[in-house]
RNA sequence: GGCCCGUUCGUCUAUCGGCUAGGACGCCAGGUUUUCAUCCUGGUAAGAGGGGUUCGAUUCCCCUACGGGCUACCA
């Protein structure tokens, strides 16, 4: 699909995931906040794969990340799909660029072919270890490791003429104050001798995160970057490739972690099993099968709403927002800095909030996609119901535990509330349900007509209420009685009666 | 280990040096609902510790502690 495109270069971000697997929260979050960012403002948002690391490519990966940003509304202007001045919007697919843009920085001395192997590295980082130092590839060493620098200009052209393994790092100045800038925590001087000498271009010819970041940023003129904290210890040398290469530096933001709920570590997989809560928006059917937010009933606006207050807060006003309205709101510079707990429960709040502003019928479609028996439901009547319970919900998933009895007859009745009712009277009680079943006409008034008789015969509302409720429903919860009776009509509560006292009386 | 970032109620957060430290979730109590839930009202609860700077520090600076991140030919 070609799609036409308005290119606003005033403001351009870039949600920049690598296709390693399901995108996870955190990932999503980031996109949200460059999404919000360049839509206050009408800018582009900008969806670029990540792919140069075949090895851990996981198919299927790319087809999630854009399913899932779909899923939530969090629509790219430009990605993968689209053909543009700027594209394509897949590394794996730039290789060309790359190449190019790598003998500039060779050609003026600010990165050097480096050809020792990974064994030798690991080696010499083992040694250190030992000694309790750490390895750096930097100006400390350079000269004694095997490269263009310590090699004489001729066997480094032997040797890439023979076509020895080689990949090209970025010649780290000695003793150089980087003063860092991000638009969330501020100013930063790091001394550039603590960085050491990173690979732009791996010995397969692809590039590393940090020169395929920079080129493209570049290149596809995006002004601001907006990422994890994960980066933030890159952002020096980042700094110094755009000047190495003499180009304008976007901005940078860099958004605080996502983390465990209780604190300790970037949020992960296995505190979400803990906890019972998925950390993926939609489900994910790779080797393993993990399921999202989606398959637990959560709506892509509760999900969107809390991701968003996580790291942000609205300056005023209700909290409850729609993608919209956080659009209206977002700053970027009110970003947080420290980073933020998950909290499943507070999520779930938002939910809902949100179930309470969708209409029935979409619910119906969600619950339906969710749950077989709702499938198998009269749409109508369910879309009915779900507008009497939805008030009570916290998930699309629990709706159908708030309604199944206005559906089918109870299939076992709660112990604790059989115990809670009377035993005197409840024959009595029961045989008055099934006769007012048969003379009334309507049920509609089954209720009150009930209440009725137990006054004349000196039963209490209370004890009426609650046995019709336990007969009906199977337990002592749930919306408003007259409603149920309304609902599943006189045939049913008069079946129902019967069925109750087969089994109890 | 080294480097970087962070630290306000249990949790998410507000506070641009003047604070009786505000809001939201949770929790507790009361009200509504002859049930439960929703909803409404109220309550509970915080500046990591120590030094500075200042008339005054949650806010600025330093140290310590704690937490997190990075330290790959991963991103």
């Amino acid at each position: 699909m070609i799609k036409i495109i308005f290119i606003n270069i005033l403001r351009r971000v870039r949600f920049a995931p690598s296709p390693t697997g399901p995108l996870h929260i955190g990932g999503l979050r980031t996109a949200l906040f460059n999404y919000l960012f360049a839509k206050k403002t009408e800018g582009s948002f900008i969806l670029r794969i990540e792919d140069t690391d075949k090895k851990r490519e996981v198919a299927g990966a790319e087809k999630y990340i854009v399913d899932a940003l779909n899923w939530c509304g969090i629509v790219p202007d430009e990605g993968p799909e689209t053909k543009s001045p700027f594209g394509p919007y897949r590394q794996s697919e730039r290789s060309h660029l790359y190449n190019k843009e790598i003998k500039k920085l060779v050609a003026a001395g600010h990165a050097y072919y480096a050809f020792d192997s990974e064994e030798e590295l690991a080696s010499y980082r083992n040694e250190c270890e030992k000694k309790g130092e750490t390895f750096i590839y930097n100006y400390s060493n350079r000269l004694s490791l095997k490269n263009s620098l310590s090699l004489s200009s001729g066997e480094v052209a032997d040797l890439l003429e023979e076509g020895e393994k080689h990949v090209v790092r970025f010649l780290a100045p000695k003793d150089k104050t980087v003063k860092t800038i991000d638009l969330i925590r501020g100013e930063s001087n790091i001394n550039s001798s603590l960085l050491d000498d990173k690979i732009l271009m791996k010995a397969d010819g692809t590039p590393t995160y940090h020169f395929a970041n920079v080129v493209d940023d570049h290149l596809m003129k995006i002004t601001h970057v907006i990422r994890g904290e994960e980066w933030l210890p890159s952002l020096a040398l980042h700094f110094l490739l755009y000047e190495a290469f003499g180009w304008k530096k976007p901005s940078f933001a860099h958004l605080p972690l996502i983390l465990n709920p209780n604190g300790k570590g970037k949020l992960s997989k296995r505190s979400g099993e803990k906890g019972g809560f998925p950390v993926f928006p939609i489900k994910w059917e790779g080797e393993v099968k993990l399921e999202g937010f989606k398959e637990h009933g959560v709506l892509p606006s509760g999900l969107v709403n809390y991701l968003a207050t996580l790291g942000w807060s609205p300056k005023e006003g209700s909290e409850v927002l729609s993608l919209e309205e956080l659009t209206e709101m977002f700053q970027l510079k009110s970003v947080v800095s420290a980073g933020a707990n998950f909290d499943f429960e507070k999520l779930n709040w938002y939910n809902h909030k949100h179930i309470q502003d969708v209409s029935n019928e979409y619910l119906v479609d969600e619950l339906q996609n969710l749950n077989i028996s709702a499938q198998k439901t009269n749409k109508e009547r369910l879309t009915e119901a779900v507008g009497m319970v939805k008030e009570r919900a916290n998930t699309v998933l629990e709706l159908w535990g708030l309604l199944e009895y206005l559906f089918f007859e109870p299939r076992k009745y709660d112990d604790k509330s059989l115990k809670k009712i009377k035993k005197d009277g409840l024959d009595k009680i029961c045989s008055e349900i099934i006769s007012l079943c048969h003379s009334l006409e309507k049920p509609d008034s089954l209720i009150e007509n009930l209440k009725l008789w137990g006054d004349e015969n000196g039963i209490g509302a209370g004890q009426i209420m609650m046995t019709t409720r336990a007969v009906l429903v199977g337990g002592l919860s749930g919306i408003d009685l007259q409603k149920i009776v309304s609902f599943i009509g006189l045939a049913s509560v008069s079946q129902r009666t019967k069925v109750f006292v087969e089994k109890h009386i």
